[in-house]
DNA sequence: CATGAATGAGGGTTCATTCAT
DNA sequence: AATGAATGAACCCTCATTCAT
């Protein structure tokens, strides 16, 4: 019973989610009103209220998803070059990024002045991501890197990936080719920087 | 008699601009009142309508500043290295985007919703930075690079700069040392990657 | 459903339109606060938005029940004399007049320097009170003035209608008696003008 | 020197007036700003605060015009018959009114709701131009009328010329050819109304 | 005397939230 | 549980009035 209620509930929250993504992708979360919200998820506006405290709730409730969707794996890129690890990493931050500008460019736009939201982004793109991209590195000798150097590269990819999939497409700069061309061009000219490092940081060693 | 109001009108627009700033830069755009605005400007709030045509046109009025400022001259690089330059250029921008973090980021929070306003910035930061960007490769024979690659570079530049002054600030996270030091650590991996690009562009030509 | 729904809605617009003319009778259109219609009709000031566009809609809504009113029959005078019709005609003006009192003097005052109220009372007065006045005219043998000379009858009686139901209440003069007695005077004043043109255009023709 | 300092200050004042004139003539009272009065008038905004205490001020100026030009003389009429006298006084009206339809026109339109404004608009309309044409009935007989037939002829020319000379044409009626032309016809359609109740007053006497 | 920049109270309107149905 | 009509606080903006120059 109580299991059936949860579900029920979940969906609810859901349809209630994907219907904000839709109205907060077209004209942003400030002029998105929660009546618009309503109307595209196919409920009344009091409904909102039963699954979530409020319209800034509703926002909040993005990160839940973008949290897990952050979960991937490195572990599975074995003895892949670099390279391609890289182009392959990108890719899929770009053609999710893609799949889900709307929400991100609203997360990324109200997170400037929220500090609540703020650290769950924080939390989201420095430590998991972060870590993500760290473990690329490792994985190919990162260990050999300073500390700064490392953090260096590993904001550079941070500053590439966010600058490149949410803002330029945030001001409406075009990007060349679709998402994989794209994420190849930038893993080829990220990756021969890095590479580069790391063999400066070998010869140092 | 036409010259000191003009004085005083540009006076006066300037102190309301540094007013907005400041009350944006605390709470962003929204959640910024008029009133606010005036307090922190030392003005009535009607007063600001003599000056400007509205709250929003307030936040326009900070691109003709910006686009004034983005006017850095290339020419003055000489015969100084890529890296270097490069470090130069990304650090004048890192201390810019620093100096005026409020402004920069309630711009580009407002720019991801706003037709026009994105337009703006567009321009701004396409075609002006990218032409200061552009203009940097082609001083160190970026002319050999193919469009597609050459778009890249400048892309993958833009997007470090804007992602990693915009971004990772807008999310508290904090750059590694100074703007100086940010800059070099940038230009040299940047640089690497450009330099090998070019060096192989070379070779295939 | 529907059908209670319109009822509902019905209900709230005249609720509304009677605290508004509560409203505008006491203080006319510009010094009645959209607070203070709100509170005459016993709502919110939000709720008026739900059941028109602004506070300029209320005031044009008046004309709806306006236009509905001056369709008085014609038909039914069957025998009655000329100057008993008129009398008849004219008391029915002037008590509707009278129970519209403020709504008039609002509109009448409003549409002064208001070209879109202007032309609905137009069509409101000019065409359908004069069509009014025509259709008694023709009733009693008008067919035989010329063009000019009915026009002449018709504004005649449009004016007079208007000036002395409106306007000398409008400057506080006082009508001598009631409206039955105020209609009985102008119509036997009217009638004997107008017989006598109709009896000069007799003789003429 | 108090003498031209007089003299300076009505000077003053009648500019302000006549600016204040075409102002109001366009927008209304309360569409049309203190800075509109102004420029009309080729001062700025805080000289009129020098000569009138308010802008409500500035419309009960115009009273001052207005009075004095209701100074007509009866006695000129001489021995002209009463459809003449008739005409020529309506004429008058309608050509006054012509010039004046702006000032007219604001004036009646806020006097609906403004106590004082309303008194003296009375005691213009009714006292001073009620005095007029009661003189005029007078003068052809009218002192064998009753009270109330009496009242009812000046209070129905009053009306005429009011709500012909102010009313239709606030509302945007046309009226049938010129001022002269008008008055002429009205002039007419009164006199044979008058004239018989005159002459069956007579009979009943 | 004349100016016009500055003022700030008060206006119309929106919309997140509530609650009786 | 779901509704959506009702709410009212708070917004942006206007403009009559003031006063230092």
């Amino acid at each position: 019973m109580a299991q059936a209620e949860d579900e029920r509930e979940a969906a609810r929250r859901a349809q209630i989610l994907q219907g904000a993504a839709r109205a907060f992708a077209h004209k942003g979360y400030h002029a998105t009103t929660v009546k618009d919200i309503a109307a595209e998820s196919g409920l009344a506006p009091g409904t909102l209220y039963l699954y979530f405290e409020g319209k800034r709730a509703i926002l909040l409730g993005f990160l839940e998803y973008a949290l897990d969707a952050a979960q991937t794996h490195v572990e599975s890129l074995g003895a892949v070059p670099l390279e391609a690890a890289l182009a392959q990493f990108l890719a899929e931050r770009f053609v999710m990024l893609g799949q889900h500008a709307g929400i991100v460019k609203v997360l990324m736009a109200e997170a400037m002045f929220d500090e609540e939201l703020q650290a769950q982004l924080r939390e989201l793109l420095t430590v998991r991501v972060g870590n993500l991209i760290g473990g690329l590195l490792e994985h190919y000798g990162g260990e050999r890197l300073s500390p700064t150097q490392r953090l260096t590269a590993v904001r550079t990819m941070q500053a590439a990936v966010i600058g490149w999939g949410v803002l330029l497409p945030g001001i409406g700069a075009e990007l060349p080719g679709d998402a994989d061309e794209s994420a190849r061009h930038l893993a080829s000219l990220l990756t021969r920087g890095i590479d580069d490092i790391l063999k400066g940081a070998q010869q140092d060693g």
